[in-house]
DNA sequence: CGCAACTGTAACTATAGTTGTTACAGACGT
DNA sequence: ACGTCTGTAACAACTATAGTTACAGTTGCG
């Protein structure tokens, strides 16, 4: 399947702007967290826009943040911002419709595909941004109340582009 | 998402398999259902006679056909044979450690993501290929008790390449 | 045997989607 | 006016899948 990481991205994005709670965020920032390309965050924070996650603001002092509060956006909305399709495809090309097999295959199979599809919007929706921020607490939080900023000050080396962290990729 | 076609070839093949009961097919004939060119499905077949989905025989009179009963073959037997990464992936490149969102987002991710891909695992391991081979009866089945062959004898002409059933493609 | 009909598989091309990069116009604060 | 941002175009790089040709090896049968 070609899976792509267009989910997990937008996902963290979004994760990054919960944590960075109203301060609105560079995509040079985001893209540092990310490990990738500005514009590679850029663009993906345009559909995001138009999904009405996020608000951005040009010029100097510039940013983007969240459009509304972490619980009330469902890793639904994300996917569904940002994965245009369903997770299986159909056949390229149709089948023979002079087979009585590949005539109504296509019909079966999307019955099936949509029963996936469901599947998997009924768990996206089950989570919203806040579950993804809380389940990062445990490790990512201090102790002092005071919340770490998103990156530390200064200039960063770019990171090593080793295996991630598990073997999905 | 980079979804494929690997999947919803796999069940067509395997139908084929169905319908025609013990006749072993050959290579060529199911690619004409298909709709696609005789190697494409000769590299599936050996994915599948792997997972030991289907048994094939070299040779003149050779062919491939289930290796086991349509009721004993689950979807989830069929999507695992032919797809080997979940329905998601992870970041290309792994996040910065030095972020406190960065380094943990994976493990948050991998969580997710596993709940999503055991949705997909319990949807297609409830439905078996007789469940496809029937769902196609209604429409297909000729009422005089004798199945119709899988292809119509004789040479076709090849088919159209136009859009397929659905916008999924 | 020797041929014809098959599968299995290598090697290559084509196509498509995603990702990475450079470049630059336009918006905005100071 | 200037510097700092976003938005976006244009294109290169990479990846996975799909399509194609070619051929070695297997099998059935005259």
């Amino acid at each position: 399947m070609s899976t792509s990481s267009r989910f997990a991205v937008a996902v963290h994005v979004l994760t990054l702007m919960a944590w960075a709670d109203e301060e609105p965020l560079k995509s040079e920032q985001v893209a540092e967290s990310v490990n990738t390309n500005a514009v590679v965050i850029r663009r993906m924070l345009c559909e995001l826009a138009e999904s009405n996650l996020v608000v951005s603001q040009t010029g100097s002092m510039g940013g983007s943040k969240l459009a509304r509060l972490p619980e009330r956006i469902t890793l639904l909305d994300i996917y569904q911002a940002v994965e245009s399709r369903g997770v299986f495809s159909l056949h390229r090309h149709p089948p023979n419709p002079d087979c009585p097999v590949g005539v109504n295959i296509g019909t079966v199979l999307n019955d099936v595909l949509d029963e996936v599809d469901s599947a998997v919007e009924r768990v996206l929706s089950n989570l919203t941004l806040r579950d993804v921020v809380s389940r990062l607490q445990p490790c990512a939080g201090n102790s002092n109340g005071k919340r770490a900023s998103v990156l530390a000050n200064g200039k960063r080396k770019q990171v090593a582009r080793v295996q991630s962290v598990s073997a999905r990729n």
